[in-house]
DNA sequence: AGAACTTCATAACTTTTAGTTATCAACCAG
DNA sequence: CTGGTTGATAACTAAAAGTTATGAAGTTCT
């Protein structure tokens, strides 16, 4: 087990596909595709289903994906800290984010700030909220990008809210409810949920339960998924119903279907946090151009 | 830069040679020599300073140490858990420490539990105190043991107390007080003190602002490292003194003496922590060995 | 002082691993 | 049914990591 097939793995899950993958690694087709079954043998589980000359993460592969860009984050932030105290390195700004705010927040942000900060090396890290403040307390990230906090953690790091996203009730194909243009929070009284584990995405159970306590029920969690991609492959197989931000339907969720909720809608939040209050200017400027985009994107 | 390269680094650095490192890999001695070469050269910065035929790790070196330990322990445990979800894996106890205790309290702990459930396997990572509990929550170790906690993690994690330690004040070689048998708190009022980064050692600065003030003096701490390594390292360039508790001397720490504290002693507690009070019978059975096993050694 | 042993580095060579091109069967879209 | 994909396999080449042999520098012991 090396690196680069932590990496070949990585590129090919976001790729959906061997040979654009291997475009964008500057290697083979073949090489690979055998890189890969060397990995899964050594795993001894497939990460990849191969149906009709087309690959699919298994649950397995899912499960493995973000622990899989955790590694390779903590790798190049290391070595990068080593250089900025030990040796000399230009000065960088590491982002980590939750996969729905890349193309609408984070990118048009960073195509802005490089516009102001001309050269500025800009790493980008797709990581879980808890990893994300994790990193965020190791100082191996700059900024972290998320949608949920625990109290404990608006205690211990600067926070900031940059939009307020709607709820989507995520319903599986079959589900008689899944063909409605709207449905409300009190129809779903008896049924099973599928919520995200408490570890991994701070605060989120409790939000769950709340807005639902708010509604005068105890929702039935059956399930708790590791990462948005198992939750969403859960749903689909009819595991229950999950409660996500009405963004994340941006995500493949083949077999879901995600139905908005009737007022009165209840929100989750986006945030930007950093480790403390004094921030450099270069981050401060990030922030100051994400407040700019959320304004103008995301009050759908 | 590949695994195996971090994982000779690891294995050399351990052994502090180059040789008895190649031995225990089963590989030569050339090949761990030019591997780590490599690393070295691609980091871009030298980890360790070759004098004299041998090899001592460098400020450097000791930073990216715990770290590359880190990403070690996240590849097997992720994987390992990979396999225990999606396949079949015989169940196994995950162990996260801090150096000085292994010797004293784990492996003769190990070798107790190993009496009872025969062939439970047993996976030890050497991990910084923040990133052990960081593992714990993420559900990739099953027990920390670790030698402070904040408040914060008292309430998160279920803690055990398995001894107190007594503390000692590290002083550079040619201090004034390092001859001395004992020294009292109150002659440390007008030193610089080196102490431990907050994010990672968790309540480790608030411990020592709080043993100081009980003195009546604020401690003037000029410095925060990110290992105990690079602490004494600094105390040894005469960066400052540091407290320490006593068991920490089993460390290397040549140019810094450690001396005793005079009464009224102040002590340090050891914990074993787990994610929550529902424990594995093997967990309740390994902590049970920990405890007879520290209440034979650490009371000294 | 000097012999015997150790340590790490380098050179020259071999083995193993990863990458290449060529090709194929399966699938999809027109 | 045809042309264009896609992923897997085979055969081969290039690159990387390992080996043995050797040497210079340092340590230890008589």
């Amino acid at each position: 087990m090396e690196i680069h097939q932590i990496r070949y793995f990585v590129a090919a899950a976001d790729e959906g596909s061997v040979s654009r993958a291997a475009e964008k690694l500057y290697i083979s087709q073949p090489a690979l595709s055998r890189q890969i079954a060397a990995l899964e043998g050594e795993i001894g589980i497939p990460l990849f289903d191969r149906i009709k000359k087309r690959i699919y993460l298994t649950d397995a592969g899912r499960f493995f994906l973000p622990r899989a860009r955790q590694i390779l984050c903590d790798l190049e932030t290391n070595v990068q800290k080593l250089r900025e105290i030990y040796g000399q390195s230009q000065q960088s700004l590491r982002i980590g984010f939750i996969t729905p705010f890349l193309d609408d927040i984070i990118s048009p942000s960073i195509k802005a700030i490089r516009k102001i900060h001309k050269d500025l090396e800009v790493a980008l890290f797709e990581l879980l909220p808890q990893a994300q403040l994790d990193r965020l307390r190791e100082g191996n990230l700059d900024i972290a990008i998320l949608g949920n906090l625990s109290e404990k953690d608006h205690s211990e790091f600067a926070v900031q809210k940059l939009a307020k996203a709607k709820m989507a009730v995520v319903f599986p194909g079959e589900h008689a409810l899944s063909k409605r243009k709207q449905v409300n929070l009190s129809e779903l009284q008896n049924e099973n949920f599928v919520s995200l584990s408490n570890d991994l995405f701070p605060g989120r159970r409790s939000f769950l339960t709340r807005i639902c306590r708010s509604k005068g029920f105890e929702p039935r969690i059956t399930e708790e998924c590791d990462s948005i991609g198992l939750l969403l492959s859960e749903v689909a197989n009819d595991g229950g119903i999950a409660l996500l931000p009405n963004h994340t339907s941006k995500l493949p969720h083949s077999g879901c279907v995600f139905v908005k909720l009737k007022n009165p809608v209840v929100y989750a939040e986006v945030y930007a946090v950093t480790l403390n209050s004094q921030m450099s200017q270069i981050q401060k400027s990030f922030i100051d151009q994400l407040k700019n985009v959320t304004i103008k994107v995301m009050d759908t």
